[in-house]
DNA sequence: TAGATCATGTGGTCCAACCACATCAAGTAG
DNA sequence: CTACTTGATGTGGTTGGACCACATGATCTA
């Protein structure tokens, strides 16, 4: 076994007992060297793949935001793995797509209603309204989104999703230069999203869960999937 | 932008852009130090990561398995992820059962009949009638499913499947010691896999969808899925 | 009292050296 | 000529030490 994996192995052990909880503190890397008897190179290493993985975060110079802290963001961390792999064409953004609708279909049928996280969607259907910009709108679609996945309860699902949205949130943008007009897109987009509130605030999953995958699904469609943006 | 995440953009634009394919080598550690004029503790530290993510394999010595290498493995590298949130109990256990329970039905609601995975499936269905062991069944467990799940022919499905049961693996044998007789589930189990492929072959996936919902419910509410195991 | 200065501790980076390992080529004994 | 041994080469793995940038808090000073 590698060094490095010795030091990752007992860190998550450290994890699973409860020993080191969210928003602790790992031991400064000279100290974790030495305990373990490894070199602070193979402990560097160690943290490199747990920051990686959303667990942890590096901080420097001292106080709040210094050291090695525990955190809990797994849906970007994912997302860049799966980004990795999409590049290396392992994984066809179709399939990316399609996995997404479904995860999303899910959650918004199981959607409870008048939860905090929809509340959030509808703030962020506000705030669109005032943001025309590509890269704005889009950034504020993907949060509008997870928000109403988070309605769902399901931390993986939620996760998931997010984490596949963010994947592919460079080729959704580059996807845009195929629309014929950016601004009458966005209008439908904006009514969509709308009615697939509305519908998961009704009570009408089975609605809702229709709405999503047709809006998912259009949004490529008219976009050109698999085509190259001009 | 700290030195690793500079060689990991390198490497990423290398791979998108198609410069560095599935199978190809990275340039050696020192080359490539040299090559982008970072010390080679920065190339290895982007290396590591990239191997957390299951993009490349990183192998001593010389010849074939030598070298850094592109790979194409990201269930693995999903799970091993997804397994340190459950760890820091962001990601709940029940959670992960349920994502699973939902991708794995869609897939084989959408599997297409004698496909080479759906062989794969029958062929594991055979070796598991022979290895009554725990660990062996479980691990011929995760396979099959993993099988089922390909045959629906979307990559990121069935990736996702695999990493969460890889995730869960190590929990999923401990609740085994729940169960009042090992002998008696497994064959319920067995039986339970047939029925599943048979209807998956006969074309019928919506029956196919309802069987493997409530064989992956079943076995954690009847190992008691939230209790310690004794 | 208010500001400047220094000490401390953190992660970030680099270097030089050595190890273990696998392969291949050259040399050597048969 | 064959078969084995030996050494050279190149790979990642590991280590210790040095220095940097940064943020904070204590200390000194005007």
């Amino acid at each position: 076994m590698r060094t490095h994996e010795l030091v990752l192995h007992w860190i998550e052990k450290q994890l699973s007992d409860g020993q080191l909880l969210l928003g602790g503190r790992l031991p400064a890397e000279r100290a974790l060297a030495e305990q373990l008897q490894v070199s602070r190179t193979s402990v560097r290493e160690a943290i490199r793949i747990l920051e990686a993985m959303g667990v942890v975060r590096a901080g420097v110079g001292s106080g709040k935001d210094a050291g090695t802290v525990v955190i809990a963001e797994p849906a970007s961390a994912l997302g860049s793995a799966l980004r990795l792999h999409v590049a290396t064409q392992h994984l066809p953004v179709a399939d990316i797509v399609e996995t997404r609708a479904l995860l999303e279909s899910w959650a918004v049928a199981r959607a409870k209603p008048d939860t905090p996280a929809l509340a959030e969607a509808a703030r962020l259907l506000e705030e669109m309204d005032a943001h025309a910009a590509v890269d704005d709108f889009l950034g504020l679609d993907v949060r509008f989104h997870v928000a109403l996945a988070e309605a769902a309860g399901n931390a993986v699902v939620s996760t998931m999703m997010g984490s596949l949205r963010e994947a592919i949130e460079g080729y959704a943008a580059a996807l845009t230069a195929n629309l014929p007009d950016w601004e009458t897109t966005a209008a439908r987009l904006r009514a969509e999203h709308r009615a697939i509130l509305q519908a998961v605030n009704d009570g009408d999953g089975e609605r809702a869960a229709e709405l999503v995958a047709a809006h998912i699904h259009g949004f490529y469609r008219e976009a050109g999937l698999g085509q190259a943006p001009d």
